[in-house]
RNA sequence: GACAAGGUGGCUGAAAGGUUAAGGCAGCGGACUGCAACUCCGCUUUUUAUGAGUUCGAAUCUCAUCCUUGUCUCCA
């Protein structure tokens, strides 16, 4: 039996603010959009968190059975920027400053944030369409809006008449903003003057001589407005009524609210059964931005070429370290959370490599692993608490450094459930990843042992400054000697 | 200004009306060690931003104040 079919799942719906039980549309099967990365600069590490949140929350429902259709989109064709340069497209003007094609960085991007997840271990969704690959849709799906008399065209450029919508419908239903505090609340924009409304949003905006990206359209040649790629992607890939949005908390508000309006006036359903926002990563107790240097690249936090962190992370550190937090809660990001988190990452590993050596006894004591199991269980369905989760798995690290020292015994049965729940939560759910233990090469290997064993002799002739010059410096090496009783290993960092 | 999410120990971060407020890190003590480091065991700390209220009972609900972060038309 599909696990899916014993867990209650409760998601935490932006849409009703509270934990609802999950039921999909069609079940046994999940369809879930999260709103991909912009492809104009490096991907900046707050987006790793959410696309690592919702990477885990994928491995999950892959986890109780589901059959997940993952859709995460790309968007290449570039926003509006919204200072001296308006109407010039980002992706265009980043293009100009470096004196490149547009779809060169594009290219570029795609490629960098591509390794980006792949170095912190996404699993790679199901579908990654690109906006400027779906031109055609977003053109179709302008005039399904226009038909349904929910949008206008002026001088070439076609915009959603927000305050018609809001007539027969609610907008603001998912940001708990209306429209009387938009009309009330809203800068005015030099350039905008096309619009009826202030709140009216662009579906088609013409090319100005100077935009390099541009279509053809029935208006004019120009290029679609940023909120219609994910109505249409995830309409074409996923239905019109899908069961889980996930996207930054910064989002909800005008993109996933146009997104709603967008796809509502086309299916006249509401397009998504569950929102879901993932919360913002500060740094330092302060927001990222590159204007102030507050700001970190996931590159370099593996690579340690950065000026915030003490040292060097590894990408599962990385992990655990957001896994110990809830996803919908702000997180700090700062090299002494690192530090703590690193220490626990590989407590956690360390228990489970001791785990594959531990022989099972005719009964367990000290531990009752179908109710630690069912713990673990419950932390996850209850709105995806890994934080809770990993304090349970703790609690399992406890107990396997009891059985390794013979304090504790575990039957046969126990230690298979527990082997299986840990490498089922820690690799398959939390994507954690054992480090490769990096002896190194063989050579190295070698080298290394020779010294041991001359540090050993040296012991023994309790030669201790000679012993302790051989420990020194291979640990100012990165090479840790780890004294025990069976002899003395070492470790690569 | 409006809307949204928050403010919990030395740090990080769970718990969302009910006996002792998770877990990790740090700190202290111990085991191990030639001394350390690594590892393991044990222990310690918070009364939950502030003030008031509701309740038999509140970190959890209400109000006010202060503070942080996000959004306000195209940045996850």
């Amino acid at each position: 039996m599909e696990l899916y079919k014993e867990n209650q799942l409760k998601i935490y719906n932006s849409l009703s603010k509270s934990k609802e039980l999950f039921v999909p549309v069609t079940e046994g099967r999940v369809g879930m959009y999260v709103c991909g990365p912009t492809v104009y600069s490096n991907v900046h590490l707050g987006n790793i968190r959410t696309f690592m949140s919702f990477d885990m929350v994928f491995r999950y429902l892959l986890h109780l059975g589901y059959k997940v259709r993952y859709v995460r989109n790309i968007t290449d064709a570039g926003h509006l920027e919204n200072d001296a340069d308006e109407g010039e497209d980002r992706i265009a003007k980043k293009a100009r400053l470096e004196e490149i094609e547009p779809m060169e960085v594009v290219q570029r991007y795609t490629v960098d944030f591509h390794n980006v997840t792949t170095k912190y271990n996404f699993l790679p969704p199901s579908i990654e369409p690109t906006a400027t690959g779906h031109i055609v849709e977003q053109i179709e799906m302008i005039k399904e809006i226009m038909e349904k008399g929910m949008a206008y065209e002026v001088n070439g450029s076609v915009y959603f008449d927000v305050l018609k919508y809001n007539e027969s419908s609610n907008y603001g239903i998912l940001s708990g903003r209306t429209i009387e505090d938009a009309i009330h609340n809203t800068r005015v924009l030099d350039g905008q003057s096309d619009k009826k409304n202030p709140q009216d949003f662009a579906l088609w905006k013409k090319a100005d001589e100077r935009h390099i990206m541009r279509w053809p359209s029935p208006w004019s040649d120009g290029f679609p407005g940023w909120h219609l790629e994910c109505s249409v992607m995830s309409s074409k890939y996923l239905g019109e009524q899908i069961d889980i949005h996930g996207g930054g908390m910064d989002l909800k508000f005008p993109h996933h609210e146009c997104e709603i309006a967008q796809s509502h006036t086309c299916s006249g359903v509401q397009p998504v059964n569950y929102w879901m926002h993932a919360n913002m990563l500060l740094l330092n107790s302060q927001k990222m931005a590159k204007s102030t240097g507050n700001y970190i690249l996931p590159e370099e936090i593996l690579t340690g070429d950065n000026s915030i962190l003490p040292k060097a992370f590894s990408a599962g550190v990385v992990r655990f370290f957001n896994m110990q937090a809830h996803y919908r809660s702000i997180l700090d990001f700062s090299g002494d959370a690192l530090l703590a988190s690193e220490k626990g990452y590989n407590k956690l590993m360390e228990a489970l490599k001791m785990l594959k050596s531990v022989e099972a006894s005719k009964t367990t004591n000290d531990f009752d692993v179908l109710a630690w199991k069912q713990k673990c269980y419950d932390a996850m369905n209850d709105d995806f608490n890994t934080p809770v989760l990993i304090a349970n798995l703790f609690e399992a690290v406890k107990f396997i450094n009891l059985l390794k020292d013979k304090k504790a015994q575990i039957s046969e049965e126990d230690l298979a459930v527990l082997r299986t729940t840990l490498d089922a939560f820690v690799f398959d759910v939390l994507g954690l990843v054992e480090e490769e233990t990096q002896q190194g090469s063989n050579k190295l290997e070698g080298v290394v042992e020779m010294l041991i064993q001359m540090r050993k002799e040296a012991r023994e002739n309790k030669d201790w400054a000679l012993s302790d010059q051989i420990r020194d410096e291979l640990a100012s090496l990165g090479i840790q000697l780890k004294d025990g009783r069976e002899g003395t290993t070492f470790s690569v960092n």
